[in-house]
DNA sequence: TATTAAAATTGTAATCATTACAAAATAGAA
DNA sequence: TTCTATTTTGTAATGATTACAATTTTAATA
């Protein structure tokens, strides 16, 4: 469970300005590592902080996105999905039951940022697609 | 340069009747693997197929890559981008310019279609962001 | 060849996550 | 306080993709 302070800390070592707003998101996504959309994050926040608006949200993910603070992940077609977890992982979708979770790659810590044709390599991000454990079971039903 | 028969057979190959636009669209991303979005095939067809329908290229695309006779990169947050070269490989995305390249992955091919948390994993997508060659040069421009 | 049912194609309208924009509120310095 | 820059907010616009129903084409059979 991540502190105040500790929340803090993480903006202001992006250089991004605290403010109750950005506070609040980025607690939630550092308390809730699930890879909440925008609109998840509006709804959770929005009891507490009644007057938040959807669009800071939206602007507000995508400051913390380009400062470093939070990953990105596109993993879903239709939502884009927000991650404080910034050490090198991978991610997983269920294409049965949608579900989004943490997927650890062996080696990923090691994958060049050299590039054999001349490309500086900033990021990088691993989307494996598949079925869940529970969804296996079900295996019979895929189309 | 893939002829008909190559086009023909990978539609046959994935379970696609092949009809007049089926086999133009199929066609073209076999011979420009330049991981075209469904507006770009669309604008490239349409002289020589002026019935063509822009739906018709989204449904197509849609088919193509559920039979996995091509694959969708997503690594671009406005557009899917198609790619008719369905062997493993990662792809490159410009920061700057916006390019999209292929981008090969050393031991792609050995990564495990079993998780350590029991997902069966059907597809990975490896996707790479940061600076072309080209790109490079401007770096000061980055902000 | 004519008939007919299934499949494919087409055009238009709808969807909906995200962004643009400008006004209002807030924060921070002087 | 006053002033200016920053942040937040609400509404309207965007635009790629999809839904849907009508039309056309295909292909099998009589």
């Amino acid at each position: 469970m991540n502190t105040k302070v500790d929340v803090k800390n993480r903006l202001l070592d992006f250089g991004v300005k605290p403010s109750v707003q950005r506070m609040a998101i980025m607690e939630y996504l550092m308390n809730n590592l699930i890879h909440p959309t925008a609109d998840t994050i509006f709804n959770q926040l929005s009891p507490s902080l009644p007057t938040l608006s959807k669009t800071t949200v939206y602007n507000t993910l995508k400051l913390l996105e380009k400062r470093g603070a939070v990953i990105a992940i596109h993993i879903d077609e239709k939502n884009i999905r927000y991650d404080a977890n910034i050490s090198p992982h991978g991610h997983f979708k269920c294409k049965r039951c949608g579900c989004v979770s943490d997927f650890p790659v062996e080696g990923i810590e090691s994958i060049s940022m050299e590039s054999p044709e001349g490309q500086l390599i900033t990021e990088c991000q691993l989307y494996f697609k598949g079925y869940c454990k529970e969804c296996r079971k079900h295996i019979n039903e895929f189309t």
